[in-house]
RNA sequence: GCGGAUGUAGCUCAGUUGGUUAGAGCGCUGGUUUGUGGUACCAGAUGUCGUGAGUUCGAGUCUCAUCUUCCGCCCCA
């Protein structure tokens, strides 16, 4: 009987990572959490799989992209009544909504899973992709100043994982669903979704696309020219109140975004737009948006986005839970990063310090030192196999672990820069 | 799901109008160096040419099917 070789390969869109990537993903994540954790932010988490009426309670549109999961024996016409989530937000809402009365007011956490959506994978996109949301929800009313410092927050994150040359693009849905509807055009929401991809279709795709939802000339006309307003700074709610549109809602939207900008300016460096086209595609959000987008790259997706919801758990409770939030786009950021050279694969381990056993006998002395070097936090990995010395210093090398340390005379060596010293194992630190 | 491309060594690719034992660079293994890696030099290993059928004396090269991956659309982290 011969034994057919079955080609190894993951299915598209399901990311697995060689060593010296998954080290590059799990600083990330570390980082993440030491910035949300300095915050207050407490962590969760929950099962990837949900009942289906939860995960197809909030956005009907992601229905088709959702994986449902059976069993191999289920009988063919048992229906599915369980999906993989495709996000972390309406899993968090059932979760809010489940535990009221255990949770404290505002609650803050942060959740770091993989979600799971039946795309096309292609680069920064993926089948399975790991996320970290960040949320505050509050009972009947919610403080507006979270809006500014849920993005600050974020955006500090990103900063320190290393995304220096980052936007926040913000607005405020508010803004334009009330010009819209103060123009008098029926249907808001599909407008707000075509006027979304403006940067995307551009002025004429935009154009037809509102022509067959049957906006006459002028609406069409007016909801260009607030889609293209595009600011720095606050000038924007003169621009569009220069356009001459009266609407309460487009009045407290202006304001609101206003008090909000100000206040994400004193919390945070990172740049901030205020783009009157930024909707998302998300039907949950009722007041600020946010995306998070690199600059000066090819790459024009954004690497993370979010907003404030009125009532996110509206269908599983009687209590009002207004919450603002964001999400960060894990797997995104670090598939983009490696492509486009903002970040580089280092050592394939965490070792610090090799020790090897220089003349192939007793390895007893290897083991003395590195016990020494561990116990106070240094890692170190021992070269039990021994052999030639030529062999053990290329296992450290293609590692790219920074020092090697040769057990029969505390000899020390300085794998980058060639350099050799005595050390004694009681006292030597490496540097940082 | 729709439209367009792609598929040759671990990776990136070359392979002329179909013609003997299919190539390069990088990587890998060993040596130059019997206590010193990364550089240099020398030597070596590796392929059912995506899969299946067809045309032909003969197919990596032509035809058809199928699968794969990639790029758009949709959607979004």
């Amino acid at each position: 009987m011969s034994e057919k070789i079955i080609k190894p390969s993951v299915i598209t869109g399901f990311p697995e990572y060689l060593p010296e990537e998954r080290i590059l993903e799990q600083q990330m994540m570390d980082t993440i959490r030491a910035v949300f954790e300095s915050h207050g932010f407490c962590s969760i988490e929950t099962p990837v799989v949900e009942k289906l009426e939860v995960l197809l309670s909030k956005s009907a549109d992601t229905n088709k992209e959702m994986y449902v999961l059976g069993r191999l024996q289920a009988e063919e016409k048992e229906e599915a009544k369980m999906g993989l989530r495709y996000d972390l937000t309406v899993p968090f809402a059932r979760y809010v909504a489940q535990h009221e009365n255990d949770l404290v007011f505002p609650f803050k956490r942060y959740q770091m899973q993989p979600c799971w959506r039946g795309e096309r994978p292609k680069l920064g996109r993926y089948r399975q992709f790991t996320q970290c949301d960040v949320d505050v929800i509050a009972r009947e009313k919610l403080a507006p100043e979270y809006d500014a410092l849920i993005p600050a927050v974020v955006c500090e994150a990103w900063q320190k994982i290393g995304f220096k040359n980052i936007v926040l693009q913000i607005s405020n849905r508010k803004i334009l669903a009330g010009f819209v509807e103060g123009l008098g055009v029926e249907k808001v929401g599909e407008t707000l979704r075509v006027l979304d991809k403006l940067k995307k279709i551009g002025e004429d795709g935009v154009r037809e696309m509102l022509s067959e939802l049957k906006l006459n000339e002028k609406q069409i006309a007016a909801c260009l020219k607030i889609a293209k307003i595009n600011t720095p700074d606050l000038s924007f709610a003169d621009k569009v109140r220069n356009l001459g549109v009266q609407n309460d809602m487009l009045e407290l939207g202006l304001n609101e975004l206003t008090e909000c900008v100000k206040l994400y300016a004193s919390l945070c460096k990172v740049p901030y737009r205020v783009d009157m086209s930024l909707v998302r595609g998300f039907d949950y959000y009722t007041g600020t948006t946010y995306e998070v987008q690199l600059v000066g790259t090819d790459f024009a997706d954004s690497i993370g986005g979010g907003g404030r919801y009125d009532n996110l758990a509206s269908t599983m409770t009687k209590s009002r839970l207004p919450g603002v939030g964001m999400s960060m786009g894990i797997s995104r950021a670090l598939g983009v990063g490696l492509k486009l050279g903002l970040m580089r694969t280092g050592a394939k381990s965490p070792t610090e310090v090799l020790v090897v056993n220089v003349e192939d006998t007793d390895k007893s002395k290897m083991l003395t030192v590195a016990e020494k070097l561990r116990a106070r936090g240094i890692k170190t990995e021992v070269y039990l196999e021994g052999g030639k010395l030529v062999k053990q210093l290329k296992y450290a090398n293609d590692k790219k672990i920074p020092y090697v340390w040769f057990d029969i005379d505390n000899m020390l060596k300085n794998m980058e820069t060639g350099e050799q010293t005595v050390a004694d194992p009681d006292t030597w630190a490496p540097n940082k």
